[in-house]
DNA sequence: GTTCGATCGTTTGATATCCAACAATTGTAC
DNA sequence: GTACAATTGTTGGATATCAAACGATCGAAC
């Protein structure tokens, strides 16, 4: 009896993937998607996607940085921020104030509440990191994180 | 002499990561970033992104596709297309034929504009590869490009 | 045949991101 | 001190993405 293509329910077709298959940066695209999807699911009661919670690490652990500094440490543009850190402001999680020596920049800190945000959303995180850790293996986990921070340093 | 702070010009404030220094999603997102960042000014006069790129790549590979079979297989959403190919098939090209035995489907292919392009963009491609393995470093490029991938298949 | 669930591509509405340009402010050079 | 360049955060315009809901169509079960 000959297969019968068997394509119906789902349909998962064979797909060419060409030299897509090979090249590192598609495959990093589709890792960092999968795993930026994986870690919203989880933290999805919570409601806080990794940007966010990126800036409030980072909030978090220099009180008193400027906008533009999260940006540069999170390696996004500072007016993606702007946005974000309003919603943040609204939400009370993070404070916001003005310093006298320099009127152009804010003071960004958590507030309680904020840093009780950051705490649970810590607990997802390191829920993910088993997980991701599970995945790659102990055995090779260092070297694969230091050629991800090589890329992100070297290819500008 | 004490070391006078040098935090005048560009403003290189060193930032404390916390724990974001060793978790991978955070590091995943960074090198993907900045990866994607790279091959954009790379490809900029041709004018197509990433994105775009694979995209090509795939019913070039698969003529007859699908765009939901494409946007499975790049890992976006099938109303992510819509506009994508909407402005590739204006520009000539994609073709896009209406079935006879299943008129819900496109079935996608390259003109010859299309395969002109995507020729070139995979020059632009083999360069920015060559960046990343000398980055990386051909003895521990096959591993990383095998997490890469389970990373891919296994957190969902 | 008819009915009902599944699939295809689109629409709609929401975020996230970039870049370029801007006003306010600062610092430096003269 | 004044003039100019740099920096901060915001605005405006663009693209990319997701998720949910939709109409059209198909296929399978009855």
């Amino acid at each position: 009896m000959v297969r019968k293509k068997k394509r119906a329910r789902g349909g998962a077709e064979r797909v060419n993937y060409g030299p897509l298959a090979q090249w590192i940066g598609f495959n990093l695209r589709m890792a960092q998607e999968s795993t930026f999807q994986a870690f919203s699911h989880l933290s999805k009661e919570i409601g806080e996607t990794p940007g966010r919670f990126a800036t409030l690490t980072l909030i978090g652990r220099n009180p008193g940085i400027s906008q533009t500094a999260v940006s540069r440490a999170s390696g996004r543009d500072k007016s993606s921020l702007t946005p974000v850190l309003e919603d943040l402001v609204r939400r009370r999680l993070v404070a916001r104030k003005r310093t006298d020596h320099d009127r152009r920049t804010y003071r960004l800190s958590l507030t309680a509440d904020g840093k009780q945000a950051l705490a649970r959303l810590n607990k997802c995180a390191k829920r993910h990191e088993r997980n991701l850790d599970r995945i790659i293996g102990m055995r090779d986990r260092r070297k694969f994180l230091e050629i991800l921070k090589k890329i992100a340093a070297e290819i500008g």
